[in-house]
DNA sequence: CTTGAAGCTATAGTTGCTAGAGACATTAGA
DNA sequence: TCTAATGTCTCTAGCAACTATAGCTTCAAG
């Protein structure tokens, strides 16, 4: 059995963020000590894992959470894990397509500024005009987090 | 003289978030009319599609601070906001390297998985075990959000 | 003059944690 | 065995950058 914070360590997981998962409900509530510290198993290092490497590649805590009740029946068909992957994939992909665009806009910027004063700055100028600008690079609809 | 829905469809800014800005000081208060309306004219348009469009290259407010402070005195020399730019330009770059990494290991995941039950869906295996990916994506550092 | 849209303030919620306070538990060294 | 240093407990508040709600007032069109 391990303690909250070797099995913080082992699954490379800060004490509270277990803890907070425990509160959101993703994971299950742990077992206690004689004096009531949080006792692991390795069913609850396998889990943790796992939203520790889903939140690495991206996915949000909700869908995490309908990732790992999929997976907690195991006969049922793959297509709604295969779906929420797919789902992330696209969402990874427009956030990549609009990154890039943001990419050269800032390039473009910092390559034209010749380095003299603030009114003839490029960088200034550029940010107060979208005209300027070579790309349509604008918030295509609210971007998720990470 | 605009009223603050109009500010903000000509500005691409919804009417709270404009409201948000003045109150954390990035906008300055706005002249009110005799029946306590916001007004603003041509100056607040410029200054908030300033920091619409800085948004929408990703800097963050407290960048965004800094840069409209630097273009309210246009004598100063442009080192500061260039340099602004550049940290940006790092800071989209690095994300754009680890969407890159997220984006392959997502296709992989994908493509892998043959679609039968969960028990053997790769998706779910995968996300259970970084070992089977083939790139080393994970969160180097707190990375920002947006 | 009425009605509906737009504006006002203030507060709370979002996501995914992180930090702090103050109290209890455990463990290693003297 | 005592003690000091960690580790853990709960609870609350804070972060970015908004967004939503409630309950009110003001304005503009018909
Ligand atoms: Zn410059
Ligand atoms: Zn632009
Ligand atoms: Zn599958
Ligand atoms: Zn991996």
């Amino acid at each position: 059995m391990l303690t909250i914070g070797k099995l913080g360590d082992a699954a490379g997981v800060k004490v509270p963020t277990i803890r907070y998962y425990e509160q959101i409900g993703l994971l299950p509530e742990a077992e206690r000590s004689a004096g009531n510290q949080r006792l692991y198993g390795c069913k609850a290092l396998e889990r943790l894992a796992f939203i520790r490497h889903a939140r690495d590649l991206g996915f949000t805590l909700e869908a995490i959470r309908d990732l790992l009740s999929l997976s907690d029946n195991p006969d049922q068909s793959c297509a709604a894990a295969d779906a929420i992957a797919r789902s992330q994939l696209v969402e990874v992909e427009s956030r990549l397509a609009r990154l890039t665009a943001l990419k050269s806009e800032l390039e473009r910027m910092v390559v034209q500024c010749a380095g003299g004063k603030i009114a003839d700055c490029r960088v200034i100028e550029v940010l107060g005009d979208h005209s300027l600008c070579a790309t349509d690079h604008r918030h295509p609809e609210a971007e998720a987090r990470q």
